[in-house]
DNA sequence: ACGCCCTTGTGAACCGATGCACAAAGTCAC
DNA sequence: GTGACTTTGTGCATCGGTTCACAAGGGCGT
């Protein structure tokens, strides 16, 4: 079908994590007006090597010009094609406490591929709200919200504690992928894909780092004064 | 100094980032009072393999007792160690919008090694409101409460197009890790550490997946009914 | 019209991470 | 005290991802 037959089979899964990248840096690209763009100003714009940049690139198709760059419009489009954003996706989010509300008052995504059309709590006293212009709805109402809107994807921002029970109604409702920021783990069947975000996580990874670097400086000074 | 080889250089980054995975999911076996896990139990607790635990585990040391499994207590407190969580760690909310507010409700991490000891803003308007016990403190003053707090982890939350500004001024009062939510990529100095946590991305990458699992399906269905 | 120059796309070497499989080591029952 | 049993820790093979370096390919100046 394809002529380039990397258009085939796969995209490594290292690439795919970082094709959102490329395209919101082309994507500011496009707004300030920018044409074409090389592998070297377009890497060095998100933190990559131009040679991961061009590999990543070439698992799409060939759509640079050698000696040119790339056309930043094309590009755009191509990585949106791969990523599937060239429909919108249907999101619900679950669990409206404060950080259900600051995902949902988020205006990131709206922008490009991804929509939110429905928030969902347990708790009777916050239904009905509205934040962000869409009214907060029970949870017993979400395999029908699923069913009509076209749900495919649900983020969960519920306690720890429900995070187990909010996927299994999810993956009832016939949602076939998670985004958990819930700091747990979930079981969920084959065919359906979770992601998690993880705060503390993230934190102490850091830590970590940090840690690292201020024992390698104080050896360092170990080494100057024995 | 260690009598154990592998205490020696260098957690492999896979492994690092995996620790806090295993922390927590020991931290909830101690609270159920467990005493003692074996890798396999441990391993499906968090969702890995028990090879892929057992190797990351014996990179911190020999803590285990073979026939028997691990320690609860003594795991948890040998991983804290590794990562550094035996003393708390400081850190600064920078931005105090929706998602600054939901970052500094959350007492997820006030619980292990990590304290938020300070939340600023740019807008005169937020500057002094009580959030999660803490007044909202003023950019200015942020060299100076970095020096007498000991910040060592900055979490930036403020618009894309500030982030690169407010990372300056981090870097500049001398914090040495920083955590962007904004969807941006940042520049700092070597020896200043970054991560990344976006939201957009993530679910762009659950798009993508999604779209593989239905189109998976589809061309299924084309080879019974060709 | 032609050849120079620039940047892409990629083969190949390298590196780290994962998975497999089992010997080593310790417990526990008797 | 001994042997059977269980689970760890790890050597080794494999895999996927990154880096390097350059030949291929197209635009552009002359
Ligand atoms: N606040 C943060 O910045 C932050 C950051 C990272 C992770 N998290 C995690 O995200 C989750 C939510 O955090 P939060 O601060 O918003 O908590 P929160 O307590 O403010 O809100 C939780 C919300 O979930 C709802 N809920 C509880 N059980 C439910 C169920 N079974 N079905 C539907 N809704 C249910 C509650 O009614 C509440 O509105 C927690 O797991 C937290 O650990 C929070
Ligand atoms: N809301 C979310 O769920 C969410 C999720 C992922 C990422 N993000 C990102 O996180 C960031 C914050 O999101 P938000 O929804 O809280 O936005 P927001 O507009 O509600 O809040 C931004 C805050 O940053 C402050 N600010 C702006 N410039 C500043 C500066 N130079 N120094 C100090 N403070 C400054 C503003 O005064 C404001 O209080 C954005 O980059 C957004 O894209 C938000």
């Amino acid at each position: 079908m394809s002529s380039n037959a990397t258009q085939r089979r796969g995209i490594p899964d290292a690439t795919v994590t970082r094709l959102p990248e490329y395209l919101r840096a082309l994507t500011a690209l496009a707004e300030s007006g920018t044409v074409r763009v090389s592998s070297e100003e377009l890497a060095s714009l998100v933190g990559v090597s131009s040679a991961k940049l061009r590999k990543d690139l070439s698992h799409l198709g060939s759509y640079g010009v050698r000696g040119v760059g790339y056309d930043v419009d094309h590009l755009s489009y191509q990585i949106s094609l791969a990523l599937g954003l060239t429909h919108d996706w249907a999101v619900a989010i679950i669990g409206m406490g404060n950080l259900g509300r600051a995902l949902a008052a988020y205006n990131g995504f709206t922008s490009r591929g991804i929509q939110v059309v429905a928030l969902l709590d347990r708790d009777p006293a916050v239904l009905g709200r509205v934040v962000a212009g869409l009214a907060i709805e029970p949870m017993a109402d979400l395999p029908r919200i699923a069913r009509e809107r076209g749900v495919a994807i649900a983020l969960v921002a519920t306690p720890a504690r429900s995070a187990q029970e909010v996927a299994d109604a999810v993956v009832a409702a016939g949602i076939g992928s998670i985004l958990n920021f819930a700091p747990t783990s979930i079981e969920v069947p084959d065919g359906v894909r979770v992601r998690k975000v993880d705060l503390a996580t993230e934190v102490q990874i850091l830590a970590f780092h940090q840690l690292q670097h201020d024992r390698a400086l104080l050896s360092g000074l170990r080494t100057v004064i024995p």
